[in-house]
DNA sequence: TCACAATACTCAAGAATATGAGTAATAGCG
DNA sequence: CGCTATTACTCATATTCTTGAGTATTGTGA
C-alpha cells in the first residue's frame, strides 16, 4: 500500500506528469522505493479517483497533451495519517548479496565481476546525489539549510541514500578484493 | 524468481526443515530478503518438485514429523547458473523513507518517535550480526578467517547487513535529532 | 528522407509476495 | 485440569509488481 504514498511524496515536490514523473521517480525515490512507468500511471488514476491528487491537462503544441497532478488536501491528510500509522519493517531485495552468500570457487570469478560492476554504479548514484544535494542547499552550508530550510524530507532521504551507496561501494570493493585473493590462494595450491 | 535461490543459499549451510527455516531465514538472510513461512514451505514443494533440494522424513517421538531438505547437485548447478546470471539492480522499499521524505511540521512528531523506534530495531540486529560473526570467526581474526575460512558467504553478507544496520541507526538518531531541533525552533517563534 | 529516439500514455496477463485462516499434536505452567 | 505456547505444516485468496505489447505524434541525426 505504499507506493501510493511514494507517489504522494513525490508530487509534494511540484506538480508532474505521469511521464516526467516515470523519468525523475527512480532517482528522486534515493534507493528507496522503485516502480515502472506502468504501476505509476495507474497509481495516478487511483490517487485522482480518490481525490488525493488532481490532474489538469496541459495541452502542448508541438507534444502531445499531458496531465500535471499535483496533491490536494486530502492528499496531505492522507499523508500525514500515513506518517503516524505504524511502520512497516524496511527490506531491501538484493540478488546480488544471494550470490555472495552462496559463493564458492566455482562461482567466485562471476560475483567479483558484478562485485565490481555494482560498484560502479554505486559510484555513479553518489555523484547525482551529491550534485542534487550541493544544489538544494545552495549556499547555505548543510546545517545551516537543514535547520532552516523547508521541506528538508527530499534532502534528508538523499543523504540517508548517498550513505547507503558509498557502504555499498566501500563493502562491493572489499568483498571483491577478499575473493580475488582467495581464488588466487587457491591457484597457488 | 530470486527467493528460490534465496532458500536454496540457505540451505547450503546445512539442511534443515521449513519450520526451522522460518525461523532463521529472515536472521540469516541478514537484510537482503525477508519471507513469511508460508511463502517457504511453497517454495521448498516447487524445488523438491525441480529436483533442486531433496526431503527425507525425521519421524519425532514426540513432535509432529518434520521434513529436512538438503541442496542436490542439481541445485548446486543451479546457484552456479543463478551467480553467472546478470542481477537485476537491488531496491530497499522503506514506509520510513517515505514518512521522512514527506515530512512537514504536522507529521513531525510521529515521524521523529518512528526514527527511534527504527534506531533500536537497527541496535537489535547489529547485536545479532555481532554474536554471529564473533561465533563464525572463532579464535582467528577477520582477515585469517576471511582468508581461510570455507564458505565465507554468511559472514560476508552479514558484515553487509551489519555495516548497513550501523548506518541505519546512525542516520535515525541524527535525523530525529535535527527534526528535534526544527520542532523547537518552531515553538519557540 | 528515413529510420530512430523521445514524448505521453494504455491495456492485459502473468509472476511474485502477502494475508488470513486452518489442522493437529505435545509441552509446560499455575 | 485447563490454558497457552510450540512444533510442523497446508490451503486459498488477495494484493502488488513485472513483463510485454500497443497507440499516436513529433523531433533529430545520418
Amino acid at each position: 500500500m505504499a507506493l501510493r504514498h511514494a507517489v504522494l511524496a513525490a508530487l509534494l515536490d511540484g506538480e508532474s506528469s505521469g511521464y516526467e514523473l516515470a523519468k525523475t521517480f527512480d532517482a528522486g525515490m534515493a534507493n528507496f522505493w522503485h516502480a515502472l512507468p506502468q504501476q505509476l500511471y495507474l497509481e495516478l488514476t487511483k490517487l485522482e479517483k480518490d481525490g488525493l491528487i488532481q490532474g489538469r491537462a496541459v495541452i502542448q503544441e508541438t507534444r502531445p497533451t499531458k496531465r500535471l497532478f499535483s496533491v490536494t488536501n486530502a492528499g496531505l491528510a492522507e499523508l500525514e495519517r500515513f506518517a503516524e500509522s505504524s511502520a512497516k519493517p524496511a527490506f531491501i531485495r538484493d540478488d546480488l548479496l544471494i550470490k555472495v552468500r552462496a559463493v564458492d570457487s566455482a562461482s567466485a570469478k562471476a560475483v567479483i565481476e558484478q562485485l565490481e560492476e555494482r560498484a560502479l554504479i554505486a559510484a555513479a548514484k553518489i555523484d547525482i546525489f551529491e550534485r542534487y544535494m550541493e544544489r538544494q542547499r545552495g549556499d547555505a552550508d548543510e546545517q545551516a539549510f537543514l535547520n532552516s530550510g523547508d521541506r528538508i524530507g527530499p534532502y534528508l532521504t538523499c543523504l540517508r541514500g548517498l550513505r547507503y551507496e558509498q557502504e555499498t561501494a566501500d563493502w562491493c570493493r572489499q568483498t571483491a578484493q577478499i575473493l580475488r585473493e582467495r581464488c588466487a590462494a587457491n591457484a597457488d595450491t
